[in-house]
Order: C-alpha cells, then sequence, then structure tokens
DNA sequence: CCCTTGACTATCT
DNA sequence: GAGATAGCCAAGG
C-alpha cells in the first residue's frame, strides 16, 4: 500500500503508531517505518512527521538503512539521539548503531496485527 | 510553474 | 569502507 495521494494528517499518524511501538534498544530504518506504515517509498516523509511530532516519541530509534545516524555527525541533534540510544543498552561505534538484542529490528507481525493476547 | 531541500535508499566504483 | 551517482517524493520559496 502506498497512496498515490494523502493527507498529512492521516500520514504523521500512521508513522507516529510504528515509531511508538519500537522496542527499547531496537531501531528501525526510515523506509520501514513508511512501510510499515503502509507508505512505502517515502521514507524521507517519515523524517519530517517525526520534526512534526509533539508527543515525546522514541524518535531516537529510527535511524537510516544502513543504521546509522541520520543527523551530521557531531550536531547537537545527533549527541542528544546517540545519548538516548546508549542509555536503553544500544550501542552506537563511528555513527552506526549496533543493536545488542536477538532481533535487529521490530517484531512487525506484532506491529500490524497488534499485541498477542 | 520551476527550483531547492532534506532526520532517505540502492547501486556502483 | 568511503565517495559519487541517481532515484525518490512532499514541502516550501
Amino acid at each position: 500500500m502506498s497512496p498515490t495521494t494523502f493527507s498529512r494528517e492521516s500520514f504523521d499518524t500512521a508513522v507516529w503508531r510504528v515509531v511508538a511501538n519500537i522496542e527499547p534498544g531496537q531501531v528501525m530504518s526510515y523506509g520501514e517505518v513508511a512501510r510499515v506504515a503502509g507508505f512505502a517509498g517515502h521514507a524521507r516523509m517519515v523524517s519530517q512527521a517525526l520534526r512534526r511530532s509533539d508527543a515525546p516519541l522514541p524518535w531516537y530509534r529510527v535511524v537510516k538503512s544502513d543504521r546509522r545516524l541520520a543527523f551530521k555527525p557531531g550536531s547537537e541533534a545527533y549527541t542528544r539521539q546517540k545519548g538516548l540510544l546508549e542509555a536503553e543498552g544500544a550501542q552506537v561505534v563511528n555513527g552506526k548503531v549496533i543493536v545488542t538484542e536477538s532481533a535487529d529490528v521490530v517484531d512487525l507481525d506484532r506491529l500490524i496485527w497488534g499485541p498477542p493476547g
């Protein structure tokens, strides 16, 4: 599913829901978030949706497809994201996130079908 | 409209 | 692994 047209509101809502479900210590790429949210091909827009969010979201668990932080190394945002990730057990080496959990990304089935039970 | 920007991605050298 | 390149797509000027 990748609507040719959509409202910014519906897009933001879908993206925020996915991001809010990324578990601590795990990460997803912008492209993965877009795809799971139902907007494949809109990776760049995911960053805009995150920038627009006012509610507290684990935005720092979203990284680039190669697992590097999207911000410019040394920037304030970069430092903040690195700190937040390390605070929950992830390791950041050379701008690259090293997830020490068993899974590299969140359980997509749970994201799509909801928590078990 | 046209052009530029960007918290992107995939591929090639 | 590091650059360069091309493709991507909505927003904003």
